[in-house]
DNA sequence: AAATATAGTCAAGCTGCTTGACCATTTACG
DNA sequence: CGTAAATGGTCAAGCAGCTTGACTATATTT
């Protein structure tokens, strides 16, 4: 594979990653929720039990404090909320409210609209063949932004 | 395909452009330049003849005034150099330097180093399918952060 | 029980972007 | 033609989201 061809496909990845993230996020908001492109990756860290904040900046790639202004906003706009840790109490852990819950469900919904484009011109085996690839090359990584 | 399938999909999505991005970054720096991401896909743009600020703000997707101190920047650190357009008075051609494409190579180099890692991974074919298929799904679109 | 590590917050600062205003040139049109 | 509108570029100011640094409170280690 030549140099300028590996350069073209992060290129190209780069490019699909971030049509795919805008989209999401207009459908989020087209949803009638006021949200920002990371907040759905948050709330999915946040999704089944809870997280605390060092948790989650661990999981977005971003500092403690960087991840505890991202929680004082989706807190005040009544996204989720600070409760005492159970089992520590220097934590606190940070849980979706039904409205947290239901603005998941809406960025959910708009990914899976999103990505119906891509069936619609690679077909649903490749779609899930790509998925599969991909998540070969970047199991686990931080959901941050490319730069 | 769940809905919840096509959120994971994103944010795999996601962690493979900056992980990719990020060993590129990595790699140019290896090589002795002081770069930032954004840089490799601008000099991209710049390589063949040139561009304006005007066309590398619509390759970024961002305003010509941030692009235009892109190029403030990359001039000063000896990458690229303005020019008198040549069909326009009001445009300037923004042309790489010796420098300029010495930096170009190395993100080439580093691209395909980090693809390398890929290949290993899913083998040459997978790695050509799987750049086939992002490009059927996102063409062209802006080359910028994901959020 | 003393030392060290960890969870979280407060405060300040920086970087890269945006919006708004403006000038110079080119293009469109009456 | 000549004038209005569009376009390329820059300057200036402001801002959002992140970082580093400092600190408190609780937990863990020795």
């Amino acid at each position: 594979m030549q140099n300028s061809e590996a350069l073209a496909l992060a290129a190209t990845l780069l490019a699909a990653a971030g049509d795919l993230t805008q989209r999401i996020n207009d459908g989020v908001v087209a949803r009638g929720f006021e949200a920002r492109p990371a907040w759905g990756f948050a709330f999915a860290r946040l999704a089944p039990d809870g997280a605390t904040v060092t948790e989650l900046a661990g999981h977005l790639g971003v500092t403690k404090q960087a991840a505890s202004q991202l929680v004082d906003e989706i807190v005040r706009k009544g996204y989720a909320e600070r409760r005492p840790h159970p089992a520590d109490a220097r934590a606190r852990l940070v849980v979706l409210t039904e409205r947290g819950w239901a603005c998941t469900r809406a960025a959910e919904e708009a990914a899976a609209e999103a990505v119906r484009a891509w069936v619609d011109v690679l077909g649903e085996g490749e779609v899930r063949a790509l998925r599969e690839r991909l998540g070969r090359i970047a199991p686990y990584g931080p959901i941050r932004p490319a730069w």
